[in-house]
RNA sequence: GGGGAGUUGCCCGAGUGGCUAAAGGGGGCGGGCUGUAAACCCGCUGGCACUGCCUACGGUGGUUCGAAUCCAUCACUCCCCA
């Protein structure tokens, strides 16, 4: 094997798509020997267990954990369980709540089954960072703090703006990245991955590595995944992701309601082609050549295809199809199949099943027929009083949802 | 240890005794326009079978015919001094 040719191979496949790399020369140093000798790298990227659901976001980043899989390194997939308990402080304005010991086991489970949706489980090494911080002595701890100094940790963004904002920081936040840190030191950890927001974590953990005697980790960093909102990242908190365990037609529909300006962002950073296939469909669609809801189509299909299969993929755009695109006439949509079902034996005031099937409050579905958003059988209602008739009233739409009574 | 400021609905923020389910903005939802896009315009935005009732302005207790607004006390946050 040519070692400088395999060398540049894998700088090439490790760089792409990555914020930071910190840093390149060091990278290729660790790398260089880990092909002489034929010992993999050690790559470490930690997980907050706070939400238990992989979503789009996540993934990101352990396509970049994969692209080390093929290489043949050594990944270690780190739960930080202990530290879930403290709650990460990065990027939040506020003191997160704590989570207890019970939340972040069950967590970690539903995590770990996730994860091998897209990791090799042969090549991944799944571990709790409370396997060595719970028996963490007081002096250890002691110990760990002193290699750290407040100015430093103030340096880092969000802590510094809750400070000159007045707001309330404690004591344990600061802990949370010297333990993250310190989990590079316990898992000699060779080149730790992380989103952007990790940045200041991920250095951390050189600085301790190098207090402990060690090499320091080489950092990797990826952009953000925004969520399908388009403004905040990607996460469960702000109910703007999008699951891969989520059914098919769940996942197309929630890629096909992103704007297009988000779309390409995920182009970018979920999609499998190459910048300068994306360069040209961009190009095309602001020539007018290629209509942003086709390519909007094909990144669906593709994501679908992903997390389910290719035939998952044509069935959800079938649906989607039918559902939204398709302008056709009401007695279709009476027996068409794609359409939710609600039974219903007895006649129902009509905001109980709105409220039944939207999961809202009475009031918010009154308010819903009021503000013009209910129709029944093609008609707009009004009547915040009105009865369903099972049998009679076969469609009713809710905005732009609608569904099929049946009788049950 | 001493002194001061503050805690309002999902978020920000106005409100200093009745007209306050609480201004305004953001977000969210709905309507129009569309490509279930963006932008824009409009409406709604505590709960409850609802011409009414219940819950709500950090917690508790009090003053009052009546309190988010006044008093006491507790909790929490921030600032200044030591």
């Amino acid at each position: 094997m040519n070692i400088k040719a395999e060398l540049k191979r894998q700088m090439e496949v490790i760089s792409r798509g990555t914020v930071d790399l910190i840093s390149r020369e060091e990278l290729e140093d660790k790398l260089k020997r880990s092909l002489e000798s034929g010992k993999p790298l050690r790559i470490k990227a930690g997980f907050d267990p706070t939400a238990p659901d992989l979503h789009l976001g996540h993934t990101v980043l352990m396509q970049k954990m994969r692209h080390f899989q093929d290489l043949g390194h050594q990944v270690i997939f780190l739960i930080g369980d202990f530290t879930g308990m403290i709650g990460d402080p990065t990027g939040r304005s506020e003191t997160r709540k704590a989570l207890t010991v019970e939340e972040v086991r069950q967590n970690a489970v539903t995590y770990r089954e996730q994860t091998f949706k897209i990791l090799d489980p042969d090549l991944t090494e799944v571990d709790f960072n409370s396997r060595w911080m719970k028996s963490m002595s007081a002096e250890g701890l002691i110990e760990l703090a002193a290699q750290y100094s407040v100015a430093r940790m103030l340096e880092r963004d969000d802590f510094r703006k809750r400070y000159t904002e007045q707001r309330h920081i404690s004591i344990h936040e600061f802990l949370y990245p010297l333990i993250q840190g310190y989990d590079s030191v316990e898992l000699k950890a060779d080149v730790e991955l992380g989103g952007t927001d990790q940045k200041f974590n991920l250095l951390v953990g050189r600085d301790l590595q190098r207090a402990f005697g060690q090499e320091p980790q080489v950092v990797i960093t990826m952009p953000l995944l925004e969520g399908t909102d388009g403004v905040q990242k990607m996460s469960k908190t702000y109910d703007n992701y999008i699951g891969v365990t989520e059914p098919a037609g769940e996942i197309y529909g929630k890629v096909m309601s992103i704007s297009d300006e988000l779309m390409v962002r995920y182009y970018e950073l979920l999609s499998t082609i190459s910048l300068e296939e994306l360069k040209k469909l961009q190009k095309d669609m602001e020539k007018g050549t290629a209509h942003p809801m086709d390519a909007k189509r094909a990144l669906a299909r593709e994501i679908v295809t992903r997390y389910h299969d290719e035939k998952a993929a044509f069935d959800a755009e079938e649906q989607f199809n039918r559902r939204f695109s398709d302008r056709k006439p009401l007695e279709e949509m009476v027996n068409d199949d794609s359409v939710d079902v609600y039974e219903m034996t007895e006649p129902m005031p009509l905001f109980k099943v709105i409220a039944g099937f939207r999961g809202v409050s009475s009031s918010e579905a009154i308010r819903m027929i009021k503000g013009g958003a209910v129709r029944i059988m093609d008609e707009k209602v009004s009547d915040t009083q009105y009865m369903v008739i099972p049998g009679r009233d076969k469609v009713i739409r809710v905005g732009k949802k609608f569904f099929r009574v049946v009788e049950g």
